[in-house]
DNA sequence: GTTTTTACCATGCACTCGCATGAGAAAATG
DNA sequence: CATTTTCTCATGCGAGTGCATGGTAAAAAC
């Protein structure tokens, strides 16, 4: 047979070129001939590795999933305490460098449009539960070490913690604090949780 | 001169019919024509009251500061302490009736718009600067009255505590935080600031 | 009455949209 | 070689887009 290709590639290449756009210009900007153009091929071809937009919003929405699962596991595989773990895999979630700038400018994108979209708020929930059950597991070790008070209750923790993460983001997307400011808030935050003292890093 | 007609109050209309599109449809189903039909005028009218749809999405934004505005206003008016008045406002906040969930789908389309869009950021900026002042001055209040230990920094506090009620509405708009939970969440949040036992509403 | 100003509407224009179609290029198989 | 399968492209279609224009109703001013 003809040609090989590799599909998943050339499907994530042109969730790559949604995501620069949905960054760039915004969600409304998406069309199948902007990203055609972004992604340097034809319609023809974007459409034969997606048979429409709304697929392909979610395939880019997925990827958005993917890439910051594999980011919160990388980074937090290399830290020494439970606690540790936990403050860094909420930094990993925060706007503080450029890349995450760039997750976090889609990530709200796709937050505001799977409010109307079913599709897309089912995706989102995934990733919203895997995150909310691995930052409970972590709290639940940061109690079993002693970091963390053990009357927690660490579901509730969790959550609280996600959502004042999300807040921040939102609002240092649209405002002006800077990383620091963020880091400060963060710290705050958990050292409001925290047993004892917070740890540097 | 002629028909007398109150230019505020068709802003008004359109404004709320831009709000009912977004609140149902999102952000990229607002039209001229769909506003238009959703305000039961021409689109000729739509057109004489707005110059453009970037002015238009403007307008519909500022109208929605000015609605949380008005809501808060009120609703604090009738609060015995501080520290009720500032549960009340964040509970002003949260998406735990209809209304206050249609506000916030509109507010969380408009945090995503503003992200691209430095015009519209500039507002969102205005009215977060606004509620901030606000909670901050609550707060201190509160630290007076003795219900909040002496020992906080009052801004740093106010900024946790939005982003934290911005947190909880983004996960209830695309998950599903039932009311009760959502309530749940924030009386933890703020009995971790409170000195003493959070007074019962 | 006529004039003047305000409010409104229908329509046109150039453009973009998502999607469908059919033709053709490219490469492995027979 | 020819055939078959995979991939790519250009183009067309109907619909929708923001915005501009010219005309028209209507009511106050004169």
């Amino acid at each position: 047979m003809p040609k090989i290709v590799d599909h998943d590639a050339r499907r994530r290449h042109i969730a790559d070129a949604v995501h620069r756009i949905v960054h760039d210009k915004g969600m409304e900007s998406v069309s199948l001939r902007e990203v055609a153009a972004e992604a340097g091929m034809s319609m023809g071809a974007v459409q034969y590795y997606v048979t429409t937009k709304e697929q392909m919003l979610l395939l880019a929405l997925e990827r958005i999933g993917m890439w910051i699962g594999e980011r919160v596991a990388a980074v937090t595989a290399r830290q020494p305490t439970p606690l540790d773990v936990l403050r860094t895999t909420v930094l990993e979630l925060l706007p503080l460098d450029e890349e995450r700038r760039f997750l976090n400018r889609v990530g709200l994108a796709f937050q505001a449009s799977s409010v109307v979209n079913e599709n897309q708020a089912a995706a989102m929930r995934l990733g919203y539960a895997h995150l909310l059950a691995f930052l409970t597991e972590q709290i639940r070790a940061a109690q079993a070490a002693g970091q963390l008070a053990a009357g927690l209750d660490a579901g509730k923790e969790a959550s609280i913690l996600y959502a004042f993460a999300q807040g921040v983001v939102n609002a240092a997307l649209v405002g002006h604090y800077t990383p620091q400011e963020v880091t400060a808030l963060l710290d705050e935050h958990l050292g409001r949780m925290s047993a004892g003292p917070l740890p540097m890093i």
